[in-house]
DNA sequence: TTTTAAATGATAGTATTACTATCATTTAAA
DNA sequence: TTTAAATGATAGTAATACTATCATTTAAAA
């Protein structure tokens, strides 16, 4: 069975959608290998239109900067983990597995999806890792956050938010446990990776320890004693 | 009694060490100024200089580049809050109650320490809150790692694994658990002020509230029963 | 107290970045 | 086949991130 995998985007994350055009479709792609690259820092639209064989120009008609590229792959990213939580989780009844299922999404290695042509979401993942922190602290985050450039985030954030409540009716902070999930995850691999020394798994480089450490903390929390 | 607390840094933070002078400590001072007020990606030497009175070429005296000037401020701040924990701990045998204080230093609103005089705590923990993770999120981490210049990180993460192994010397993740506290703290903080919906304390935003979270779940994870 | 060096101020200059604008040309939809 | 949309090519600007030079002030050493 071959299909194919669409992500509808927020409108207001691009000014031509990037999706529609071939053009479109080489930005997106080139950017993640430039921005796993070279760093967000030292990523530049003249760069990537060289990359790609076109204008700096070119680009602007797709994106206002770099900074909303970056949010485009973040929220591109947050709408693809959870079509995979959705995915993954249907026919499970069992809050439990669901979300020791989240947690392996989120903390372990991604292997490219064939499903979309143009996303090297591998890349994408550590990418996230990297920088994705990068796409809210901003002096603008309230605004982008009106414009509803966050909302998969938001969206895993409540899916995980409905797992937690599920194990444990009662927990008082599903919200904040869903995005430490996720976050926790995310930059725990970091410092594993770059700053082994704030981690207990620095030498092994292993993910398969930071989802263990993970369902330790989750399901600590969520026991029934308490 | 009055007494000035005076951080000795890293030679490796600065070309010349800003605490030693005037100019230097003024450096310190407006650079925190700015940043809170326009943000780390909108934070230039040359805003920075006009708001001191000096020129960008005196700026450039005392650190390599802008980025350096942000760790040198975390890695200013982790030291002082490593400060704050050791004395604000000292004498304390039972290592939950050191726990919890260690939590309330990070999570809590600081008030300027009038032991420094030219440093605005409140507004640095405000930055570190906010810019502090670009700090590390870069491409030259490890180069930036082995000059050392997330030691002061690195020694906080160690006291708080240091006390989480006292309470508990079986626990297989004290320093992975004492980042996270660290970096949870923070980003809770964040979230409630500026994406609420990722929290569970969004209308109240009500620090005392991300400290009963943290309580919660460190301590579910340190419990005796396993 | 003078000499010397260190720190600062003032100015200039460069390459890169982050855009905006214009117009010709190609491609694709009506 | 007309018309519009998308792209390419080129130019230009203000700001950023530096480096370099030299004169002047300030402070430490002789």
């Amino acid at each position: 069975m071959e299909v194919l995998l669409q992500i509808q985007m927020n409108e207001k994350l691009f000014l031509r959608n990037p999706e529609q055009t071939e053009l479109g479709k080489k930005i997106i792609q080139h950017a993640i290998q430039l921005i796993h690259k070279n760093g967000f820092e030292h990523f530049t639209f003249k760069k990537l239109a060289e990359d790609i064989g076109t204008t700096e120009a070119g680009i602007y008609r797709y994106f206002e900067n770099k900074h909303r590229v970056l949010i485009y792959l973040t929220a591109w990213y947050w709408s693809w983990v959870q079509y995979n939580v959705v995915f993954n989780t249907n026919n499970i009844t069992d809050p439990v597995v669901k979300l020791k299922k989240v947690i392996q999404l989120l903390a372990n290695t991604v292997k490219d999806d064939d499903k979309t042509l143009h996303i090297d979401e591998k890349l994408l993942h550590q990418i996230i890792i990297a920088e994705g922190s990068k796409a809210y602290l901003t002096k603008h985050v309230s605004e982008d956050n009106k414009e509803q450039l966050f909302k998969p985030y938001k969206d895993l954030t409540a899916v995980i938010a409905g797992f937690i409540l599920e194990c444990k009716p009662k927990y008082k902070y599903p919200k904040s446990l869903g995005s430490t999930i996720i976050e926790v995850a995310h930059f725990q691999i970091f410092f594993m990776h770059h700053l082994p020394s704030l981690t207990d798994f620095g030498k092994s480089k292993d993910e398969s320890k930071v989802v263990s450490f993970l369902e330790d903390l989750v399901f600590a929390s969520l026991r029934k004693s308490k």
